[in-house]
DNA sequence: TGTACATCAGTGAACGCGCGTTCACTGATGTAC
DNA sequence: TGTACATCAGTGAACGCGCGTTCACTGATGTAC
């Protein structure tokens, strides 16, 4: 990577890596990642088909690297979010909704149904687990609104993979998983399109539905 | 369809558009919805590609049949659920839950990513709307859980084309919309696998955070 | 009950398409002496 | 500064595949007299 270093010939290499994978996200954003064709992008590139394989091993490759840029990117947005200063959860849910608009089949490669067949690697799950502490941070810092805590909060004590070694309260990891699965809701209805032609504005009922879940309820 | 009618062609006939629509949810279920075949379909089958185009005029209305399918399948069970005596918000969810799970593909066929070009027709956004209808049954029934109105339900008095001619006040419509969004980060994130590997029990997340909803928090 | 005809399910060959990928090659660019 | 060589980007032809779809045809099933 490190666009501008090296020899000329490696800057011109990771160019033209950068200029496939521009075109491979706007096909995708077309016809979804079950459609991106090599092909269609080497013509678009002004190149042929087999050119590609210069710079990519195969379609599988290629593929792989925009899921990894997809949760490297969803991993920076969210840990900006979280390093300004006294932000919180609010501000989290406003910068994942802001970075999901900006191109919605990106969010899908991270969140929506996977793409049949393959697999991720191991460095990606890593990352998911990073966009999962920023979470935890943000909702370990919120105090605690009332409610005695139930029995998922009890479950929650011996079933914490996921969360690794964060320092948080099992009413903070609830608070995580609820937050996280809430705006999930909002955010893939209405990237998706379910919401279009309903009427009322999604952006408003966005930030009730994060209002509300702040505030607890 | 009503299979058993008519002469022995039209049972023969609708015996088998059946099985192509089996068989096409098998194949849907591990390659999604763009990986449908009708070739494949024919071959598992044991007819040859072109005898499907005696029961289907091509692969975009068989796409369209299954969705039909499932949106009315959906329908049905919530018509189902909130039919039954005593039945709440509680219940309506775990029917939708339950009828996620026995066919993730089919919910996803509902409510995930639109398949990349194709345009509903006019009657499915009908049964979608008795789906909307259900819920609102329910959630006009349950009394309302103190708390002032927010703008948000002030915003749906003037934008509720969604809910048709449906009585509810706009609390209830709100409650509806919450309800819905909610269920759908639960369920998709489920679905899509997501929560695999994470160490907590799905179910227990899901009543959990069905018992909140109910309970307005 | 038997014959003549119409209906229609299913076949096999074919068309055109786009896909991922391989291979041997050309020609330009950079490197070493 | 000039020459010899190595590197490597990109090409064009080709392979094999599966797709949706059309077409002319065969043969079985049902219908009408």
């Amino acid at each position: 990577m490190a666009a501008g270093t090296g020899s000329p010939r490696e800057r011109y290499r990771s160019q033209v890596r950068a200029e496939i994978k521009e075109l491979a996200w706007k096909q995708i954003a077309v016809a979804g990642a079950s459609g991106l064709s090599l092909n269609a992008i080497a013509k678009e590139l002004g190149m042929s088909g087999p050119a590609l394989y210069r710079y990519y091993a195969g379609r599988d490759e290629l593929i792989t690297e925009l899921i990894r840029d997809a949760y490297r990117g969803l991993a920076d947005a969210m840990r900006t979010a979280v390093a300004e200063p006294e932000s919180g959860i609010a501000d989290l849910a406003r910068a994942l909704r802001r970075w999901a608009l900006a191109d919605p089949q990106r969010y899908f490669l991270v969140y929506g149904t996977p793409v049949p067949g393959y697999h991720a690697p191991g460095d990606i799950t890593g990352i998911a687990r990073e966009i999962m502490s920023a979470l935890l941070d943000v909702c370990a810092d919120a105090q605690a609104v009332a409610g005695a805590p139930d029995a998922f909060d009890a479950h929650l004590v011996d079933h914490r993979q996921w969360a690794g070694d964060h320092q948080a309260t099992p009413a903070a990891l609830h608070r995580a998983l609820a937050f996280w699965t809430r705006l999930h809701g909002l955010i893939s209805l209405e990237l998706a399109g379910h919401f279009a032609g309903m009427g009322f504005d999604p952006e408003l009922f966005f930030t009730t539905e994060v209002e509300r879940l702040v505030a607890g309820r």
